[in-house]
DNA sequence: AACGTGTGGTGACCAACGTCACAGGGAGGG
DNA sequence: CCCTCCCTGTGACGTTGGTCACCACACGTT
């Protein structure tokens, strides 16, 4: 197998070094083996539409390499994205468990290692592997939660400042404690307005006023951030 | 055992008659078993809190008889209700399966009847038996589905008038295909607007706006709705 | 160099809706 | 019976932020 977006596919879970203990495929070697041999690697180019909400489920994405974005549309074009996956998550287990259309879109959003498993596989594999099936029934609660926290953030604040200020709090929160804490990502105005349900102009004055109060700031890829504390009373905690 | 808030207790899980098919302990026998030797029957009034956000979790209620409101309150005190749990779902799996705190609050909306499993047991219970993991798993699925339902309406909908429309579909929807469905709900204005993340003022003048131009009509607990394609409309669908 | 395209930055305008304030009505309790 | 809550209904007002329109800049292509 070649090299087709700029790293070697590793094919075999059971010897794989992306794993870490986070991962749901971080399980113990029978299951794995067993795993290994129900899931077709692939790797896809940035930009790859893995699956589309309203389709039937065809299975579950195991993501090993990259970040993907999920989002929803709404009829008017208008989108809202749910989170960007790291690798690790498993993509589309919920309408692969429930047998109900996926309900979320799933785009790469870079070149991306994937693990796809049809969903009569999967379900067997769940079936036969309590571990397994335990493990899952885990990673469906943490995207519960990060569900519930968003729904918090769109229903429960009042102003475009205080999402912001929500969402860079959330970033930074898995950095250790530093003074002036920075964040790498890559997204654009248009994609944050997205995650925080506001417009593209309302995040670009949001970021600009932040900037001004030497808050927080976006140069290039980095965010800075400046003063946490004012953040953290913007968001009322 | 007696009947404190006039019904009779359940206490027998197996030869229990609550139980139907979308009822997560709808299960073979001898699983059904083993969860009736680990849970504990009791009753509640109206009004009882079963745990609170923030909670390190105790373990999981299976509601048996009665509803149960799910909210999440922000620290300024405006408070969003999740949904409203119905007889057969488990609430508070996402804090016990995953070990971290309830991240939203359950409040008994009617007398109910609960079956209440410790964590650890609850735990061990899904390692041995398969079939309930698999049962959990789905049940957490769904959970997720209805996060992600509300989700799109609070993000990607401009309007109040369009989440409310929203919201009396997604009621009807459970009804069969009537010319003129009803829908019988206890719920306040103030209730229907922290569902749909508005304000208490709003859904009043917005169901005065739909008695007006006959849309649906909202009168003592029965809800009529009787121009159901504009509705359709109003969502953008 | 000219051109297209995607992104960031800004001003002006206006509808939606949150908030405050208050009034009427129904239910339950003393 | 009156009193007290709680719910519903409605008017007035002010702010937020969505939308439109436009410009500047960076980058890649022809």
């Amino acid at each position: 197998m070649g090299a087709p977006y700029g790293f070697e596919l590793v094919e075999n879970c059971v010897i794989c070094k992306l794993r870490s203990d986070s991962f749901f495929c971080s399980l113990p070697k029978a299951t794995l083996e067993a795993f290994d041999r129900i899931k077709y690697t692939a790797s896809y180019p940035a930009g790859a539409v893995l699956f589309v909400e309203g389709q039937s489920p065809r299975g579950i994405y195991m993501l090993c390499k990259g970040r993907v974005k999920l989002s929803t549309t709404s009829a008017e074009g208008k989108t809202l994205i749910l989170k960007i996956a790291q690798p690790g998550e498993v993509l589309g287990m919920h309408a692969t468990v429930s047998g109900t259309p996926y309900e979320i879109t799933a785009e790469t959003g870079q070149p991306c290692q994937l693990n796809f498993v049809k969903r009569e596989d999967f379900l067997n594999f769940l079936q036969k592997h309590g571990d397994a099936c335990l493990k899952a029934a885990q990673h469906l609660s943490k995207d519960c939660q990060t569900a519930y926290q968003q729904i918090r953030s769109l229903g429960l604040s009042h102003s475009a400042p205080e999402r912001l200020a929500r969402l860079l709090l959330e970033w930074t929160a898995a950095s250790p404690d530093q003074r002036e804490p920075k964040v790498k990502l890559a997204l654009t105005h248009e994609e944050i307005a997205q995650i925080i349900g506001t417009s593209r102009e309302t995040v670009t004055r949001v970021l600009a006023d932040f900037r001004k109060r030497q808050i927080a700031v976006l140069k290039g890829s980095t965010l800075t951030i400046r003063n946490k504390p004012i953040l953290e009373k913007l968001v009322g905690a």
